[in-house]
DNA sequence: TAGAAAACTATTTTT
DNA sequence: TAGTTTTCTA
């Protein structure tokens, strides 16, 4: 099991049960080491799996760590500890929903479903909508539920975060009222049940003797202080992840928590893992390199042993369809040589820009995939199908209610809905429940689609699962709807696919058979470790499952989104954004668009931290190549129905020219962007064949727009130094648009980059 | 209440 | 430009 790890997996692996943070390199046997270690701590007797939990981001990387551990030692990976941080809160919460004031048969709302519940409760309350946007309203009380915050600790400096947290305070009272939770919920929940609740917390910890867990980089404050809670009673901690790799920070991740963990927890007992087995020599250490202007690191040096290999290769276009068609080029001849489709990918900073290219390889006749569509559990037929699901195992939800009380049509309108709402506030009940107080011609429909469901609720009482599905999606009229629909084949095939997926659901999870809507007579997840849990006296603390199939499915629907993958199957080039590669690898990637203002984004530029996790996403994207990396620009670029000129990524001109193969002529300026930090400067546009561009047509094609655009007497151009009277000197980095919209992207050498209107703004050109 | 027209928006998104 | 969401109109 551990004789072919290297000596730091090893020690890794191997490590005394005490705190420990392993910085794992990409590609360095990262997912290797823990699940080696959890396969090895039971081996040698020194937890049972009782005693064990592993934490993870995905669904997928959960499965993963089970299959593998799975793999090396034989035993039932069921009941295991093992899942992400929302699924394993989920867990602790049905066990002990009474302690933490939940309703058994809570639901799991969504992002979509949290900001439908955020736009009717302002509606709702007459709260002005222009002023509190709800998406802002969703973000500031999810930033404050990470943060660990309820609303009575949430700071307020002025009316505006006063009402904010008002907001708050009503959006909690709502869920409560309805038995929902937000995904943030889940885990605030989960950490006061333990923080308050003595007994229950006291079990816990003294049951995980083995925390580990995964993308540590990846965690928020709420989840640092849920982990440190849980091992409070004296568990070890062991933390894998990589700061390099910290790519979420505007999510809420911390990358600070991994110094933290390493002071408080974890002093003296860092390993590094550096051994790369991915890539090649001369792409590593262009990433090296390149990480290597951030500040603040923990510090790590990838190697391999493999060789130098291939350099990096440069591409630098006139315009974004000639790097779409090189691009095509490159790939046309890889496969030539025998490289198979899906071991290339093309990667981009941002989704807009993979239309272009789709359309390349769609012309080509090149089959390829885009990662990052719609997901299963997030189509509308599936989400009206839970809908109705949702209503039969818990009335009181009014989200599901709004969802489906009108679809398929059944004249139920607005104004008849908003009567209902009105009663449902004045009597202080649920929609469901304030169906008695509507009068009139829409109380009738009310109550007919009111008698619907309890209809529904009756009928499915003794089915099975997959059975429940079926009726449902029959009952609620939505099959019948999508037959007569023009384009609702796929939809109805989709519908298919959720009894499909519910059968395998409750096959996986030992509902087999069992009647969905009631607590199952034995536990599936049976204690994996009975003795230690007869000797317990808290109650509810046990792995036995408290779900009815039911709620355990449409749990499990909200916390697995399921595959965005389109069409699988085929040999096809795989596209996707940085973020979404991150823990992939292929043997040639393409990373395109590599211009100042896309990558690094313009947005991120206000900041030191956001250039420094900008870079960090190309150094995630440049390491998941193994054999083949290609790195390429376009001088002007289709945005926003704006054609718009840019100068190439810094990030080009951090990358050692030993490691590289330009295959670009590249001409140097004396004049550099940012004041003369910099050694090298950025070439002026030129045309296909290296010229000055003047807006010609190029040789293959595609139409290049002139770099420079005249506003009154004055001509601007990429590069070109300025003078503004507020803002001092710049060199101007980014154009768009023409004459009076014309608009400049300005990197100013005291006050950062800017974007001015060149209509209103007034620059002197400096020589 | 559906469908059309207008208005708005555009970085990344594990759960 | 292109997609989604809101508002208008019959």
């Amino acid at each position: 099991m551990i004789e072919s790890l290297n000596p730091q997996q090893r020690a890794a692996v191997t490590l005394e049960p005490r705190h420990a943070l392993v910085l794992a390199g990409a590609g360095s046997g990262k997912t290797r080491v823990l699940t080696t270690r959890m396969a090895w701590l039971i081996q040698t007797g020194q937890v049972t799996p009782y005693g064990l939990m592993a934490v993870t981001f995905t669904n997928k990387a959960a499965r993963e760590m089970l299959t593998r551990v799975a793999a090396i030692l034989p035993i039932d990976t069921r009941g295991l500890w093992v899942g992400t941080f929302h699924g394993l809160c989920n867990r602790m919460l049905r066990a002990h929903h009474r302690d933490a004031g939940l309703p058994q048969t809570f639901q799991i709302l969504d992002s979509a479903d949290q900001l439908s519940a955020i736009k009717r409760l302002l509606k709702g309350a007459g709260i002005d909508d222009d002023k509190y946007p709800p998406r802002d309203v969703q973000r500031f009380i999810n930033n404050a539920k990470e943060s660990g915050l309820r609303p009575a600790q949430v700071e307020v400096w002025d009316n505006f975060s006063r009402k904010q947290v008002e907001i708050y305070e009503l959006y909690e009272a709502q869920c409560q009222r309805e038995g929902v939770v937000d995904f943030a919920e889940l885990l605030l929940r989960a950490y006061e049940l333990l923080s308050r609740n003595a007994p229950i917390r006291e079990h816990y910890q003294r049951r995980f003797r083995h925390i580990l867990v995964d993308e540590f980089q990846d965690t928020n404050a709420l989840q640092y202080k849920w982990l440190t809670l849980l091992a409070g009673g004296g568990a070890a901690l062991f933390a894998v992840g990589d700061d390099d790799q910290s790519i979420y920070a505007f999510r809420g991740a911390n990358v600070g928590n991994m110094a933290d963990f390493e002071r408080d927890y974890a002093q003296g007992n860092v390993i590094r893992l550096e051994q790369n087995y991915r890539s090649y020599g001369h792409i590593l250490d262009a990433a090296n390199a390149l990480i290597e202007h951030n500040d603040g690191r923990m510090g790590k040096n990838l190697w391999t042993d493999q060789g130098a290999g291939e350099p990096v290769r440069i591409m630098e276009q006139p315009s974004d369809l000639l790097e779409a068609q090189w691009v095509l080029d490159e790939i046309r001849s890889l496969v030539a040589d025998g490289c198979p489709r899906h071991e290339i990918a093309i990667l981009y900073r941002s989704n807009a820009q993979s239309r272009v290219i789709e359309h390349q390889l769609f012309t080509a006749g090149i089959p390829y995939r885009v990662y990052g569509g719609l997901r299963f559990f997030e189509r509308q037929e599936i989400k009206h199908a839970l809908a109705y699901m949702r209503l039969l195992a818990n009335p009181g939800d009014d989200t599901a209610w709004l969802r489906v009380v009108n679809f398929p049509a059944r004249g139920i309108g607005a104004r008849t809905l908003e009567s209902q709402a009105d009663a449902a506030r004045t009597h202080g009940v649920s929609l469901a429940d304030a169906v008695p107080f509507v009068a009139g011609r829409g109380g009738s429909s009310l109550a007919q689609f009111a008698t619907l469901i309890a209809q529904m609720r009756e009928d499915t009482r003794r089915l099975s699962l997959p059975e429940l599905v079926d009726h449902v999606i029959a009952a609620s009229g939505l099959r019948a709807f999508y037959q007569g629909e023009r384009e609702g084949a796929e939809r109805l095939e989709n519908l298919s696919e959720l009894i499909n997926a519910a059968a395998a659901f409750a096959g996986e999870s030992g509902y087999e058979g069992l009647p969905a809507g009631e607590l199952p007579p034995s536990a599936p997840f049976a204690p994996l470790d009975a003795p230690a849990l007869a000797t317990d006296e808290v109650a509810g603390a046990a792995d036995v499952n408290v779900m009815t199939p039911l709620s355990a499915f449409l749990s499990h629907a909200s916390l697995e989104a399921g595959d965005n993958q389109a069409q699988a199957g085929q040999d096809a080039v795989q596209m996707m954004t940085v973020h979404a590669a991150k823990g992939l690898e292929f043997k040639a990637v393409f990373v395109t668009g590599l211009e100042e203002g896309l990558f690094p984004h313009e947005n991120s530029l206000l900041e030191q931290s956001g250039l420094e996790e900008e870079r960090r996403l190309m150094y995630v994207a440049m390491t998941r190549a193994r054999e083949r990396l290609y790195l390429s620009l376009a001088q002007s670029r289709m945005l926003h129905g704006q054609t718009r000129y840019a100068m190439r990524s810094r990030f080009l001109e951090e990358v050692p020219e030993e490691h590289v193969k330009w295959l670009t002529p590249r001409v140097r300026e004396s004049r550099s962007w940012d004041g003369g930090a910099a050694s090298s400067g950025w070439n002026a546009p030129r045309d296909a064949f290296g010229r000055p561009d003047s807006g010609t047509t190029s040789p293959r094609g595609g139409r290049v727009g002139g770099a420079s655009v005249t506003v009154g007497d004055q001509q601007f151009r990429i590069g070109q130094g300025v003078r503004h009277a507020r803002f001092g000197e710049g060199t101007i980095i980014g154009l768009s648009g023409q004459g009076q919209d014309a608009q400049a992207q300005i990197q100013f050498q005291d006050v950062g980059a800017k974007t001015l209107a060149l209509g209103i703004a007034k620059l002197d050109v400096v020589a």
